[in-house]
DNA sequence: ACCTGAACACCGTTCAAGT
DNA sequence: ACCTGAACACCGTTCAAGT
């Protein structure tokens, strides 16, 4: 009886984290997992429930990054969008975080940090308590909703302009009786997901908050 | 030689999007799918190239509602509003259309009617072709990640409200010193989902197409 | 031509057995 | 106490065989 741990909560949170950014995470699998720890695939369970389990705490890992250093200025709008700015930039980066997300607030430290800057941000801009409250469910929406359609998009890489390519040319050749205002912007379709990101983030705070 | 076929894709499409409207489509499989039929799972393959395929067209079936009947009136916000209202009904009824439309656009008929009429709309308010699909972009984020983060609880029904209950009280009872700004909305949060996004919707519409 | 059914290469997870 | 490895109940998919 008695025999030192090789493995820790940490340590095989560390490795799923790193394991889901380098393979993009879609096929995140406890067998490579296990490979990648040279442990068998079943030792995670000494010190998990189970796979969800593990990846709300990776999850939560991979918000780490958006509130570590996060400076409040005295521009509560400009605030807000940073934040959230940096919010998509790490669920793009690690999606199974997005898929963990949906299905309801992990509540855990990292993501309690980031309602508390976006909750506080928008206190000091004047909106009471329940304007202030859905605002924050519908910035929160908007950018989990750009990071999670945007992930596949990344993961592809240097791809992703040929991509857009070949999906516009199927816009621009649809019928032009029938889709006229598809086919008059199909060459513009598919901007820089960030431009359209900021665009309607900017619009978002404005409606959000005016009358303050 | 020469077997009447007693499949075809529109059957099997009925069927398939029947199986994930009544069981919310989490654990859609291709045996439950045979199971239903009367057919052995893999006679799918005869119709369809594999289950990604099947999906594509099933995603695609349930944007029918959205288009079927809309009428295009001289207020193009408002029709706006009315069609991205309909996209998040038919998509949270159908959770699959969700991880489906992420994947990327289908292309397909209906899809295709959604980006016409929101286009066309945007373009009749007076947007260039450039401010125009930034706008339809935006909107189409908005509504779909609404949509996405609203259908997991959708499908909880009448259990709902009491899990937001037990989420408000975690927000609650978060230390008041480090959380201040959660703790002092805690009972707020969690507003109807609707209204959220109908809020998010109105200051979207409003900021994105400002200045025309 | 269309469907069947065995089979393959995977999953997550359980549990008795080793150390 | 911790990890192993066989085993179970699933997947999607392939392919030869039946009709």
């Amino acid at each position: 009886m008695g025999r030192p741990p090789r493995l820790s909560r940490d340590a095989i949170c560390d490795a799923a984290f790193a394991l889901v950014v380098e393979t993009g995470g879609a096929d995140f699998t406890l067998r490579d997992l296990g490979n990648r720890l040279g442990v068998d695939a079943t030792a995670v369970y000494r010190h998990f429930a189970d796979k969800d389990d593990l990846l709300r705490e990776v999850g939560d890992r991979s918000m780490a990054p958006v509130t570590r250093g996060f400076t409040i200025t005295d521009d509560p709008a400009e605030d807000i969008r940073r934040l959230c700015s940096r919010l998509r930039s790490a669920l793009i980066k690690s999606p199974v975080s997005l898929s963990i997300v949906a299905a309801g607030p992990t509540r855990r430290r990292n993501e309690l940090l980031i309602t508390e800057v976006v909750v506080g941000a928008l206190r000091r801009m004047g909106l009471g308590n329940s304007r202030a409250v859905i605002a924050y469910h519908a910035l929160i929406e908007y950018t989990l909703g750009s990071a999670w359609l945007d992930a596949p998009l990344a993961a592809k890489g240097a791809r992703r302009s040929a991509t857009y390519r070949a999906w516009r040319r199927d816009y621009a050749s649809l019928d032009p009786d029938e889709f006229a205002d598809t086919v008059a912007v199909a060459d513009e379709l598919y901007p820089s997901s960030d431009a359209v990101f900021q665009a309607g983030l900017n619009a978002l705070i404005t409606g959000l908050t005016r009358g303050q």
